[in-house]
Parts: structure tokens; C-alpha cells; sequence
DNA sequence: TATGAATGAGTTTTCATTCAT
DNA sequence: AATGAATGAAAACTCATTCAT
């Protein structure tokens, strides 16, 4: 009665989920989940409420594909601009600055994840993800510290590991009244300082 | 005519109140407001469902009272601990030790506050409490660094803020696990450190 | 603890009463039976809710007990009015402007007794003395038609009682505003009309 | 892509709109408005409570709904069957077994009515509509009593609005027991008496 | 694949009634 | 006799999810 090739379907369900996991997302993110209801995301998504549960088993579900396809997509991103640099004061600079950039181009991801990360039902189906990528900042800090000579790398990672985060926090609540690069620089100013306990007095 | 005194009553609604509040505080904070239900603060805290609403108009009202209370209570003590200082030094330690010390003692209002804020709906009924609170923190910070003679006091102040609020963000999530105190040692070295740019060289 | 005579409790037991029934009444008429609340009769009581419950078994007791005391209350003055009179034309000008004077003294009962009256459950618990109430009236005309040698007695009653009725129903919707007493006279005219069917053509 | 079409739908909803209007208006007819429950109605129609939502905002809404669609179907009824008329005796005969015929053909929305006139509250959503019908229940019948040469139309239009609306009134409460017609051709007979002041005596 | 009507469990809220004092 | 805190059953309403088409 409705025939159509594979290869429309396979198109059309990709655009959809896109629609859906793209609204889904600014809604979770501005009004949080639990107030997001799948009828207004359903609308903004510009498709049938039912549609919904074609692509995702559940609310849950959809939170965590959301958060596991954008974690997924960012950390190649992130990995690879950390990788290749030999000097560790560039490669602090790259440490906070890309981890702004990635900030300002994942703004709802973020504001989502810094909403549920305090709500230990709906963290539990989520945390493996978070964890994962907490991990792979302090390891990276360590290791650009340790080069530096700072006195002790595991308070300085702290240090700016906290700093990043304030930084974001504000970001993601002033957005675009926040000077986030700046502070970025004021953040690589601070730890490159040559009097600075987080490398060693050169 | 012999009911219990209006001493009595007044002494038996305020036990009431405290206890309501207490679980919803806790419940709040580490489920979410829209998550936890009327019924779970009751049971929380030992009462019937319809005693909650002999005390509050609403789930919202309840929200409400519960930060402007807390607010109300911290404004006070953060105010006077700050006030009484004429070395700036001086009074930046204080500013970062009692403002750690607020957030250790306000653990869960800290949570609460820290996830509303994001959600435009629920904060609306909130959102002048919290503009106060803020400007404060950021007056407070101005003078200080100007005191100081740092290069851009605004700066310096962002900095600040920053670097508490992301503290206040992993302590949050790690709780005993995060050596607060440390770390507010470190801002304080950071901020005061003879070749900071927060600071006059002097 | 408390100690008072006799005399005195049983003062204040039937003011309390009253000042309960008054405020009921009021309310009722108003706002209906189901949509007042245990809580605001008490309050325009100026007493406590617990009070009520001292005096009747429970909100329908309340409502069973302010009619019944104003049927009965009405019953005598009524019953009195009307049986004095020999002359039938003299009688039917009483039957009319001694029911509208009723109507206007018990402004809120009428109002009540208007709405329940169309209630089936809330209406099961004082059937009985609507019934009686309407049955005297019934008799009273046929009595006055009949002695006026009216064609058919029981139709003009029945139109007595619809003229009766529709006036009532106007001036418990108008108040002030409506001209119930030239009504009242303008029945009366039309029933002594001199063509009328309503009376043996002298 | 092959839902039900569009028409489907919409008959779907028209189908299920109409039960719910139908359970709605016989109970709220018959018990009053806030005695009837949301799940009684549910149940009458032989639907689940949440499906009600789906096609009606609150239950005041549904009031609104049930009243403006049974008011807006009866004034185009009402005002085309007396618009015709030329003689004014023939107008008057209309105008009483019309509204008689309208009356029995609305028996529930007209009890539902008559209870809600009373109430404040809930009348307020609703008083635009009532206010409509009555101001041409009025104007109609000004216009004929003038033209039958009444003394004073005004009052000849009050006592006949009295008159219908009390034997609105008889019928409600005894509905098939009350002989409306008889009582419609009662009326008619008053007013158009030869010596009747409601007219020139011609 | 797509729709939206339909469900029912769960939520907030109300309120008559009870009861210790 | 009087108070109002406390309860619990029931009400209005919401919403994730299912399902016929």
C-alpha cells in the first residue's frame, strides 16, 4: 500500500531520528528531562508523537543515545588535538583551549550533562559514559603537569580541571555574554606564569 | 475554650515545616525537583501528602521557601564574615574560605541551585533571589582586587568566580572524596602570588 | 481546667450554632453546597473548623439541618397567613404576596433550595421535607380556585405555582433589581380578572 | 507513511468528542457540575479518564464546550422559527411553544443550566453566553406585546418570561409527570384573552 | 515508516473528618 | 466548648507508552 525502496527508507529514518535527536536535545537541555515531555519534543521535531519509539526504545533511551552519540563524537575530536604536540606548554594551551572549543560547539550537550550529572536516577543509566571521559582528562593534565616540572601535577590537574569547569558553567549560563576565550587565555596565563608552582622556575 | 496555646501551635508548625523542608532539600537535590514527588518528601519526612500543602501553596512554593530560606540564613553570615577586614589579603583569604565554607555547609542547596539554574520554567520563580546573590559575590570581588592593584580587577573577579563555582561543581559531585580545603588554598597562593598579575608587584 | 456554668456553655453552644448556620446558608446559596469548603464556613464563622463538628455530624448533616429549621421556621408563619381568610379573592391576593414576602425573606434558602433541588444524591437527604412543603401548597390552591369556581382548579394552580416559581427564579437571579412586587400584583390581577377562567364570571 | 487519513481522524475525534458530551451533560444535569467526577464521566462514556484531556482542556473546559455548542444549535432553531410570523397573536403562540419545545428538547442542558445560574464562580466562564439569550428572549418579546397593544409591554414580557420559566422549572423537576404542553396552551390563552390587559382590547 | 487516538499509572492538589490538647 | 494540626481518600490532571491503521 506504501511502497518505497530501501534505500528512501534508510534516508528518511536517518533525517528523523536527526530531527528528533536534535530537538530532544535543545529541549532536554534548556528545560531538563524530566520536564521535556515527548509530546513537545514529538512537536518540535516536527513528526508524530509515535514516531518517537520507531527509533528509540524509550525517553531513556533517546537521553542516552543523545549523550553516547555526542561523547562518542567529540572524543576523536579531542584525542586527535592533543595528540601531536611535543612541547607540553602548547600542548597546555591546546588542553584548554580545545577543551573550550569543545564547549562552545556541544552548548546543550554540556548544559544537559551538567543537569542530570547530580540526579542519581537518571545518571544511572548514563554514567559509564561520563566516567570514560573524565578519566581521559585527569590522565592528559597529568601528563602535561608532570612534563612541566610542577611541584605536585595531581593538585595543579585538579586546579585546572576546576577552572575549566567554572569557566564552562558560567559559559553555559551567560553564553554569549561570557568572554570564554579570554578567560581562556587569563586560565593559560595563570599556569605558564614563570613563577608559577605548576612548572618547574626555568 | 482550652486548645493548645498559640506558643504551642506555633512551636508544632515549625517542627513541621523543618521536617518538610529537610527531606525536600535532600530529595531535590539529588533527584531533581521535577523528579521527586510530593509523595516521596512525605514519606521522607514521616508526614501525610496533604500536611505538605497546610504548610506550602505548592511544590513550587515549597521550592521556593526552601532557597529563600537558606538564602536568606547564608546572606547574613557570608555579609558579616567578609565585612570586618582592612588588609585585602586578608579579606580575599576570606572571601575564598567562607565562601567554601558556605558551599561544604549548604551542601545540598548548592545541588538544588546548581541544576535549577539551568531550567528556565522552575527558575522563573526563583530567579531574584539568585540575581542578588550573585551581584554581591561580584561587588565584593571588585573591591578586593582593586585593593589589591590587580591589572583588570574585573578580570581577576571572573577569574575568581570561576575557579569557586567550579570548584563548588566537583565537590558537589565528589563530596568527602574532594579535598575542598586544599584547593582553596591553591586559589588563595594563586591569586596572591607575588608575580600575579591579580596583584600589584610590590 | 476550663470551668463554666451551665448556663454559660449552653449560651455560647447555641451563638456558635448559629453564627455557623448563617455563614453556611450564605455560602451555599452562593457558591453551591459541593463548592464550599469545611474551611470557609468556618472562617466566615469567624470559628474553627473542628468547632462545626461539635455541633453537626457532617457537611450534609450541616445542609439537612438549615433547611429543615427554615421549612419549619416558614411552615408557621406561612400556614398562619393564609388561614384566616374567608373571602377566596382576599385569600388568593395572600396566597401570592405572603409566598413572595417567604421568597423574599429567605433569599439564600430559596437560592439554595433551588439549586439541590435538581441534585439527585445531595437532594436524597431532604426530599422528604421538600415534599411536604409542596403538597401544602398544592392543597392551599386548589382550595382558593375552587371556591372561586374557577373551570378547572387544578390547571390554575398549577399556573399559580409556574407564575409563583418563574417569579422566584427571576428575583433570586436579580435581587434588588427585579420588580417582584409589581409582579406579585400583576398576578394577582390576572387571576381576579374579571373574563378569566380562573373565576366563575360574576 | 500510511496512518489513518485525515478524515478518518477527524471522525475518530468527533465520534469520541460526542460521548464524552453526552456522559458529561447528563451527569452534570442530573448531579450538578462539581459532583461529577472526571472518572465518572470517563466511565459513562466507556472511555478512559486521560482521554477526556485529549479533547478538552480542564473540566471547566468541557462545561464551556457542552453549553456553547448545545447554545449555539438551539439559537439558530429558536430564532428561525419566529422570525416568520406577521401576526403578532401568532407570534405570541410561537414564541411560548417554541421555547416549550426547546425546553423539552434541552432537558438536560436546561437543568444544568438552572443550577449553574446560581453559582458565582462557575458561572463566570460561561456568563457571555447566557447573558446573549436572554437579551433576545426580551427583545422578542417587547416586540410583540407592542404589537398586540399590551398597556405596558415591559411588564406583559416579565410576567410571560416568569410564566415559561416557571413552568420550565415544574417540568424539570417532574419531566414526563408535568404537562408542559397543556400548561404552554394555558399561557398562551392568558395572554391572548379578549380582555386582557397584555393586548388592545379590540 | 508514520500517525495520533487511547490507555493507565502516577502526579499534584483538595477537603471532609478526626483527634490530641 | 474550642482549636487547628494531621490524615487519607478521592479529585483533577499529566504523560510515557501502546496500537490499530
Amino acid at each position: 500500500m506504501c511502497p518505497r525502496s530501501k534505500v528512501q527508507f534508510a534516508e528518511i529514518r536517518s533525517q528523523s531520528e536527526e530531527k528528533i535527536i536534535n530537538a530532544a536535545l535543545e529541549l532536554f537541555a534548556n528545560q531538563g528531562f524530566k520536564t521535556t515531555s515527548i509530546s513537545q519534543i514529538a512537536k518540535a521535531a516536527g513528526i508524530s508523537k509515535g514516531l518517537i519509539y520507531n527509533y528509540f526504545e524509550s525517553k531513556q533511551d533517546l537521553l542516552r543515545r543523545i549523550i553516547s552519540d555526542a561523547v562518542e563524537a567529540g572524543k576523536a575530536l579531542f584525542q586527535h588535538a592533543v595528540d601531536d604536540f611535543e612541547d607540553p606548554e602548547e600542548e597546555l594551551k591546546h588542553l584548554v583551549l580545545d577543551g573550550l572549543l569543545y564547549i562552545k560547539e556541544h552548548y546543550d550537550l554540556m548544559k544537559l550533562l551538567a543537569q542530570i550529572s547530580f540526579q542519581k536516577e537518571v545518571l544511572a543509566s548514563i554514567s559509564d559514559l561520563a566516567e570514560e571521559s573524565q578519566q581521559f582528562s585527569i590522565e592528559k593534565g597529568m601528563e602535561v603537569f608532570t612534563k612541566l616540572g610542577a611541584e605536585n601535577p595531581m593538585n595543579s590537574t585538579m586546579l585546572l580541571a576546576a577552572m575549566m569547569d567554572g569557566v564552562m558553567l558560567h559559559f553555559l549560563h551567560m553564553k554569549e555574554a561570557y568572554p570564554i576565550d579570554q578567560m581562556g587565555q587569563q586560565i593559560i596565563k595563570m599556569f605558564l606564569n614563570k613563577n608559577s608552582i605548576h612548572r618547574s622556575n626555568s
